[in-house]
RNA sequence: GGGGGAAUUCCCGAGCGGCCAAAGGGGGCAGACUGUAAAUCUGUUGUCUUCGACUUCGGUGGUCCGAAUCCACCUUCCCCCA
């Protein structure tokens, strides 16, 4: 790719670049770029929705760019205010050290490796004395502050607002100081953090980092961004057939979004499928994306499993477990974790939700006593294989 | 610093001494329909040794035959005045 071609393809996905003209400059000035990407410790699932960024870095990384992950350690025992109603429950520094490190293997499945660079803001944050904390806050006014969406909403809303998440924006911005970023992307929620960071570096002396926001995705809802906390995503280091079935499940009028988002495919590839066979248009996608976390073997597999179960079979992998003679099927749901609970497995046997070998079971004491090899499945798509000894 | 209000099951929110495992809505799960979709309709939504028992209504301790409901203290949050 040629820096043109990077340049247009990002501009085109970006809600907004500021500003256009600096970002065309730095990245024609052949300067080795600093890219600043800011990431959230208490979230190490990485999904679809981080992947839409993700995916421009790479591009970035591929012209040679570095890409610096800026671990939020420091500012993770704090949390992010960014939409949320609530503050956050603060993290421990062992949890943030934790969550980093499944945060950077998965990161990995979409970033080269070697062109990546992880630093913790704990690095300079934590060693700022009260001085240097008041001389950052002097810069910056309770209003503007306030301004942010956020903020205002709670604030209107009588919601509390620890004074410590005043500071977070700040802390955020001052690590585009720290590191002298010579852009910074992330989602659109991102947007005041971001440019806190650009008038920060000004402050500083320094240039000011080019800003890129991208589109949220929204979740398998169709409503909320996709997010992990609202079960709503598709996690980039799930197994293939749960990746292949979320991807069936992403709301029709989305898809569209989805492909340009979150895969390489042009628009005349997946426009026809859209407006032809919009079942067919997910199944190109739901391959797609397996193949590009997993490979096309599984994913060839995936779509063999998937049009077998829905059309009523059965599956031919499936987590098999050993039950010893005279267990009752409720334990059995329980065990499997087909069921949560005791109460909830009988519950479902009631409500005809489950079948051993395809026949539906109502009896809510129903008990294994025969020897035998059996297959329980819970609802339309959950199975599990019992050897009954 | 002064005054007023609030804390309920995953979320929002009713309840104000027994009929409360706690209305209603949201969300979840399941059934019908379908495209393992959406919409819609139905059921369900604390746990267990399930015709019964046990644990839950911010915390602790009381009153009472009996408390989510009353009292005391504590914790947290919100509002108004300064």
């Amino acid at each position: 790719m040629d820096i043109n071609t990077v340049y247009n393809n990002i501009s085109r996905d970006a809600v907004s670049i500021f500003s256009e003209e600096g970002f065309k400059e730095k990245l024609n000035s052949g300067k080795k770029l600093r890219i600043k990407m800011g990431a959230d410790p208490s979230r190490p699932d990485l999904h679809l929705g981080h992947s839409v960024v993700l995916r421009k870095l790479r591009m970035l990384q591929e012209l040679g760019h570095e890409i610096v992950f800026v671990i939020g350690d420091f500012t993770g025992m704090i949390g992010d205010p960014s939409g949320r109603s609530k503050t956050r429950i603060p993290l421990t520094f062992e949890q943030t050290r934790e969550n980093a490190k499944s945060y950077l293997e998965q990161v990995v499945k979409i970033l080269d490796k070697d062109k990546t660079i992880i630093m913790y803001n704990s690095e300079w944050l934590s060693s700022m004395n009260f001085a240097d904390v008041l001389q950052l806050a002097g810069r910056y006014t309770l209003a503007r502050i306030l301004e942010r969406d956020d903020f205002a909403k709670r604030y209107a809303e009588n919601k509390p607002i620890g004074l410590h998440e005043i500071f977070y924006p700040l802390m955020q911005g001052y690590d585009s100081v720290a590191l002298k970023a010579d852009i910074e992307v992330g989602g659109t929620d991102q947007t005041f953090n971001l440019l806190v960071g650009r008038e920060l570096q000004r402050d500083y002396n320094q240039t000011p980092q080019e800003v890129i926001t991208f589109p949220l995705l929204p979740g398998l809802d169709g409503v909320e961004k996709m997010s992990k906390s609202l079960d709503n995503y598709i996690g980039i280091s799930e197994p293939s057939e749960i990746m292949y079935e979320k991807c069936m499940k992403v709301p029709d009028n989305l898809l569209e979004t989805y492909f340009k988002l979150t895969t390489d495919l042009v628009e005349s590839t997946f426009m026809p499928y859209i407006s032809k066979d919009i079942r067919e248009a997910h199944v190109l996608y739901a391959k797609t994306i397996v193949t590009m976390y997993h490979d096309a073997q599984s994913a060839d597999a995936v779509e063999e499993r998937y049009r077998s179960v829905a059309s009523g079979g059965i599956p031919d992998q499936i987590e098999e477990i050993n039950i010893n003679n005279s267990t009752s099927l409720a334990d059995i749901l329980k065990d499997s974790n087909l069921a949560p609970s005791k109460s909830e497995a009988r519950r479902l046997i009631t409500g005809g939700a489950v079948k051993i070998s395809g026949e539906k079971i109502s009896d809510v004491n129903y008990i294994f006593d025969i020897v035998g090899e059996y297959i329980i499945q819970k609802g339309k798509n959950k199975f599990i294989k019992i050897n009954v000894i």
